[in-house]
DNA sequence: GCGGGCTGAATTGGATTCAATCTTCGCAGA
DNA sequence: TCTGCGAAGATTGAATCCAATTCAGCCCGC
């Protein structure tokens, strides 16, 4: 089930694909029942759409679609920033964005621009926003940030187009960041982090478009797919 | 299985309750498997918590869970707020604004306060708020808020205590911010939306603090309460 | 030749049944 | 009397079976 979750956000289900309930239990080795309670949650987690008695499609985001959901990630992210210098930080978790700060630097020294490293980017990337947001020990806004993390196809097409100068970038960010929040600048720091996250989201958005030709084309054809697989 | 999230949002079922499959399934005449089937929505839309081979237990939430509740909900219907304001408000969306404000006024000028109009407030307040964020036209946004109104118990406590002076508060704030939007202030919408809503959180914990006495003793007997039932 | 209706397969929705796990109560022993 | 072990009951998890709805293709009639 957890595996669905993984495959749906990966891509490997184009959106707009309609998913058989019996052509996954088969895949998984498991009956439809499991299934069934799989693909009911992840539509109410909003990856999938549901059509009573026609069954569950993968919920497909236009460009626009993606603009709404960084602009709301960029207020929440902001929030979370503010939260965290206006309370002060600890030193676990000062360390933590310290540590991540460090590695990151370390990736951009290294000069390369290899799949690895782009790999070890996205992940210490997510690490550095996630700390930031756990620490500020709001648990719905963990969820809803959450929330607008888990879009399907996100993941993959986010860093296709990346390089090092955006990683450069990025890193910069990331340490005027953590500085407003140690001085405790609530402001600067929901400045700095709303900024951030827009200019990453206006860069997704650039990548989605140029992916989404084959997205569209999924979502044309509609319910056929499925048949036609 | 709507029936069912009815009654937890409206606290039928008390928070830190365990829910029993067989139980509801006989209450609602259906058989266990969409009683399953909307357990498991519910706890992917964060009403209830899941425990593997144990079962569902209604969330439940702290002062503190509903104060970054709404500090979240704050930015987010500031962000819809200003949204709306800076690409402009329909005629459509006009009109079902400026309808809402005239009848909260006719609500008001009545002079009473029974639980009709304590009710019809209710429905109002949330068509004004809805109106906005629909309007506004980011479709991940209306979500996030959607998630962050669906908690247990929210609004059965939430318009408990309140009188004829909160509403006419409310009805300025809601007057002002329409005001803001019309003009295209999309700064002052933003922090006339962000203001209101904080201190409908503000009046929300108070209440929640007072209505807490129950909730934490039924938390505090934990899994045992089902079978006291 | 075209449109409406019908029949069949396919798929989803729900019920029932069986297996696995956990909780609880009882009993024996220290 | 308290603790630990064990067995029985209860509850969840999964698989299978049956019903209901939908969709596609086909045939018949106009």
């Amino acid at each position: 089930m957890r595996a669905l979750r993984e495959k749906i956000l990966d891509g490997d289900y184009a959106p707009g694909a309609r998913l058989n309930e019996i052509d996954i239990s088969n895949a998984l080795n498991v009956s439809r029942t499991p299934v069934r309670a799989g693909l009911a949650i992840l539509a109410a987690e909003g990856l999938l759409e549901y059509v009573p008695n026609s069954g569950y499609v993968v919920r497909s985001y236009s460009a626009q679609d993606i603009e709404g959901v960084y602009a709301a990630r960029a207020v929440l992210e902001g929030l979370a920033a503010r939260t965290l210098a206006e309370k002060g930080l600890s030193d676990s978790a000062r360390g933590t964005l310290h540590k991540n700060l460090s590695e990151t630097e370390a990736l951009l020294d290294s000069g390369d621009w290899t799949d690895e490293i782009r790999d070890a980017w996205g992940r210490l990337n997510e690490e550095f926003h996630a700390a930031i947001f756990e620490a500020a020990g709001n648990r719905h806004l963990s969820e809803l940030i959450g929330k607008s993390r888990s879009i399907p196809l996100l993941k993959a097409v986010k860093f296709r187009w990346h390089d090092l100068d955006t990683l450069a970038v990025s890193l910069n960010d990331h340490a005027e960041l953590f500085d407003a929040i140690v001085n405790g600048q609530g402001s600067r720091a929901d400045s700095l982090a709303r900024e951030h996250v827009y200019q990453a989201g206006r860069r997704l958005i650039a990548s989605w478009r140029r992916a989404g030709a084959d997205t569209v084309s999924v979502r044309r054809s509609g319910r056929r797919v499925s048949r036609a697989a």
